[in-house]
DNA sequence: ATGAAAGCGCTAACAA
DNA sequence: TTGTTAGCGCTTTCAT
């Protein structure tokens, strides 16, 4: 059973295709009494518009693409629901990918984007080289996401993972903490990699230096982050605080905390997560809000396409850096003050 | 700047459009020399096929689509994540749309989806009257995920959510538990409701017989449910164990227990959770896979497709209904001995 | 091995 | 108000 096209409809109600796809698509220069013919037949053959022919003929497509590590982190989740919420006001359907944190693969699932002639992009870059993008630019908008890429003129939407790390380390310090251990890392994140810098430096402008036995390395999953914070404790009772640098690790850290009966052990989370209220203490987390990136990056986007506020921004003048606010929410894991 | 199309290859490699279509296609019948000619062009234009255009000649799209009631729900997004995976190894892409629990907004996804052409379509339905789905039948199959339709002829991959709740109070029951309060209800959920079947027919057939007083309704969301349970326990101090029927009830659940300090009061979560085993006592959880829905189900659709393993299965043949096993993990919580 | 022509379903431009 | 024509970028069919 082929799928009725505008011709079928035509027949059916005795008009040509044109009066068809004017009434298919709401203009008013057609008469009451056709108008009614034509609807009569659409509703009997269940015609549906093909916008695959219409977008090839507008030269426009009708989709924005997602790229993201994984659509099962909760993270990105939020934030492609965030986009789709956005899109969706703009008439514009989201198609997804997801990389893997392989850099072959994000641009696999962009050029195969390209190739169905999505609108735009809001890609969360893997790192590696991004060349391959520029022959895009004048064609496909596209907005960085949570991490930003190595050649300039993109447009993107991050957190200061820098500056929100030493709020959360100084906010340590500042409850008298000396001892701080690093928890989390991993060098494949650059997110991750800000953060250990501003562990650093935030320890080192405090006077107080970094000692290396408090950083742990490449436990940036929460199995690996579990054994971490228990191997650091036992190795250096002297510490008093542990700065997690990401959600997953943070759940972790906290099951390494609980089983090692810490309670006098100080925490911040980089990353909230459901739960880290429910827990007692609380924990005490800097909020980087996926939601919010998602919407600030898609408003970006549909800028960019002439279907925000304004007009169209030329590819010419991307390249903005948007930073989105953190906030440290206290929760009691963070207000631990230093035992005496 | 327009991008370039096999026309503008073609010039520039001195071929016809035709010749360029077969290197672009990989078809053989090239000479080699003819194929490295088109091959410079194509590098030098940054030519990209447009497979839209594709598509719409062939008659056949490439994308199948992803109707939930929201990516940012980690049941929603690891289903999705999985269908993406399993589709991709079929050279397909995803759409994704988000209900928002809106019988109205389902309807326009899937409306939406069927004119972009998708090959096929992943739906976890919303209540409500699906007969608007039985004019795309024949053109676009379709398999329901975690509820099912009023219609017969779907296929449907579900979860067992009365045998795997009748389970779960089972266990509670065979650790003496007999005053077993019900939380985390909402009738907007069939799977819900089943849920609550299964809990009334095991009390039932275990002669303890449902006491109303015990049966919370209205409280599916964390914080509803840890209010829920709070005034349970406080209006009576006999019950000894809570099945909560939900995995965003049972973060409010653990929550309310914590708060109340009642670590004598067992606990059967259905739906796990990330940070289930973390606490203390593990939650003890059935395990709903979402992954294994997502796979089931791809699985069934490409199979209609015809790009599974064996041949196309006509939609005649569609209804089949899938139920994924569930497993009980035991963590702690639910093998709670009752107080003497 | 290569190419010319037709047409997928639609809409823009232009008649009538 | 309604219809005709051309053509979006591609593949298919049928030459050469």
């Amino acid at each position: 059973m082929r799928r009725p096209t505008l011709h079928d409809v035509a027949a059916e109600a005795k008009v040509s295709i044109k009066t068809v796809s004017r009434v298919v698509n709401g203009e008013d220069n057609v008469s009451a009494g056709v108008r009614e013919r034509v609807q009569v037949a659409v509703d009997k053959l269940h015609y549906v518009p093909n916008t695959l022919a219409r977008s090839l003929k507008v030269g426009l497509g009708d989709t924005i693409g997602v790229v993201m590590d994984s659509i099962a982190d909760p993270f990105f989740a939020s934030l492609t629901s965030a986009v789709e919420a956005t899109a969706l006001e703009a008439g514009l359907n989201v198609v997804f990918g997801s990389t893997g944190f392989d850099h072959g693969r994000e641009r696999e699932q962009v050029d195969r984007m390209v190739m169905q002639q999505v609108r735009g992009l809001v890609l969360a870059p893997v790192r590696g080289d991004h060349g391959y993008l520029t022959r895009y630019r004048e064609r496909v908008p596209t907005v960085c996401v949570d991490r930003s890429i190595e050649i300039e003129g993109y447009d993107t939407v991050v957190v200061d993972d820098y500056g929100a790390t030493r709020h959360g380390v100084e906010h340590l310090i500042a409850h008298g903490h000396r001892r701080i251990a690093f928890v989390g890392g991993n060098d494949r994140y650059d997110t991750i990699n800000q953060r250990m810098v501003g562990y650093r430096d935030c320890l080192e402008d405090a006077g107080i230096g970094v000692e290396e036995r408090l950083v742990s390395h490449d436990d940036a999953e929460t199995a690996q982050a579990e054994d971490a914070v228990l191997r650091m404790l036992e190795d250096n009772p002297d510490v008093t605080a542990v700065f997690s640098a990401n959600t997953r690790a943070s759940l972790g850290v906290v099951h390494g905390l609980h089983r090692a009966r810490r309670t006098d052990v100080a925490m911040v989370s980089f990353g909230d997560f459901l739960l880290a209220e429910t827990l007692e203490p609380g924990v005490t987390a800097i909020d980087h809000d996926p939601v919010a990136i998602g919407e600030v990056a898609t408003a970006h986007l549909l800028a960019r396409l002439g279907l925000g506020d304004g007009p169209p921004v030329p590819p010419s003048q991307a390249g903005e850096r948007v930073v989105v606010p953190t906030r440290l929410i206290e929760r009691g894991s963070g207000e631990i003050e230093v035992a005496r």
